[in-house]
DNA sequence: GGGTAAAATTGATCTAAATTAAGTTTTATT
DNA sequence: AATAAAACTTAATTTAGATCAATTTTACCC
């Protein structure tokens, strides 16, 4: 018990994300100053929401463990998924221009998050240009992030798509410290449909035949790659992907 | 001639964008200061380049006149279409978290902008929250937009797709003072198809159907909408059109 | 202003993925 | 552990849009 109290209370000095979060470019009195007015909250549930789409802006958090789904409700009154946000990424920052949540996030696995109130990150950064600096810095990579996405619901093919977003993940988890070929993914397999823009059967059966040609194995929210060049193959865009991912 | 140049020179308190514009939060003196460090451009032609993917990042740009596309190369060697961009948006802010150009962006029409050095609106924006409040709200906006695209590729009918972006671009045409219902589109449609994921024929057809059934016409450039209800009821989203616009 | 190239249109065919529907497995709940 | 509810899989059918191909229109340039 007392490694999780641990973990639990780590501030961002300690943090194993430190190189992915607010800390980059700050020094060590400065991320002293940033811990303070960090929150770091209880655990969410999966299926809990951390923000709900129209509520008032207040805080932009962080991932520590676990993930979040960011869904807007559209007119038909289903669920649109915009996004999945894995650890080191921040959320929230949509809600700059509006002053309210435009999106809801939903934890998909027991998750952590470092709450980091908004009026108190703007005072703070102002005696901290570096801070500020990483906030933009954090923004504009979401920015990419959500071309990334757009970029996968353009291409035509669904192999194409689940092959893609698959490495993409597997890049983020890379860049996380963990392993790119082995790891767990609490999402299901509708709403990575949804996200792509293709129905569960679709999906299922991209799967299929990525199980069958011994690509790789997702099941029960787990994903094992075997042959991450054939992947690459059928993603048909290698240039997103890190030099070391490649084999 | 006079009347040109004296638009050419317009500065921030004049200029007509400025309720779109970094001007919006800021005071007089403050923006008589962002003034200073505003770079106005002379007017680009039609496919000049303002920035190029891979170049070093050194400034945020304001479009005042025209329009640009902007683009990236994918590794198939063909142009992916990322946005389109009008009068009162910002171009380059996606270059801040990797300290390059991540994509290039073409003028689609003659073309003016405003040049704000990097370097130069950090250091004021130091000194002027408002400015840093403001940079901020604006890079949201684009993440906002950004998901908008994303929302566009995810619906399934061309129809839709094209409805949709239409009635967007009749907003943000409407949002920047110009007629909702008749404005100049400096795109080609083969461009349009590129960024809805879908073919020039395709859009094509779809383009014949709503003149068919007059409720749009797009030709030489040049939209009318003569049917924006029933335009709204084809796009199936409505939650997203201002209310304003529904005559 | 005429000639050329690029873009847009239109029609016929083909194909990949949606849809429909029935079964199976997994997960959650009592 | 038993049961119910979701989620997932698999197959047959349909369909929207891609592809292919030919023509017309528009834009561009000497």
């Amino acid at each position: 018990m007392v490694t999780s109290i641990q973990v639990f209370n780590a501030n961002c000095a300690e943090c194993g994300l430190k190189k992915l979060c607010f800390p980059i470019g700050l020094d060590q009195s400065e991320v002293s100053r940033l811990d303070q007015i960090v929150k770091r909250k209880s655990p969410l549930q999966k299926g809990d929401h951390l923000f709900v789409q129209g509520e008032k802006f207040s805080s932009i958090y962080a991932v520590r463990a676990g993930g979040f789904k960011v869904t807007s409700l559209n007119s038909a009154g289903d669920d649109r998924i915009l996004g999945f946000y894995l650890p080191g990424d921040i959320l929230g920052a949509d809600a700059l221009a509006t002053g309210e949540y435009v999106s809801s996030a939903v934890a998909i696995d027991t998750t952590t998050v470092c709450e980091i109130p908004y009026q108190d990150l703007e005072r703070l950064s102002h005696y901290l240009p570096a801070l500020n600096q990483q906030l933009l810095a954090m923004i504009s990579k979401e920015l990419i992030e959500e071309r990334m996405h757009a970029m996968l619901l353009s291409r035509k093919g669904a192999e194409e798509r689940v092959a893609l977003f698959l490495l993409w993940i597997s890049q983020r988890q890379e860049r996380r410290g963990y392993s790119y070929n082995s790891f767990r993914l609490g999402l299901l397999h509708r709403e990575l449909a949804v996200y792509l823009g293709l129905t569960p059967e679709t999906v299922s059966r991209v799967l299929a035949k990525l199980t069958e040609e011994e690509i790789l194995i997702w099941r029960n929210k787990q994903v094992d790659i075997f042959n991450l060049e054939r992947l690459l193959v059928l993603a048909g865009e290698t240039s997103f992907i890190p030099k070391k991912c490649v084999v």
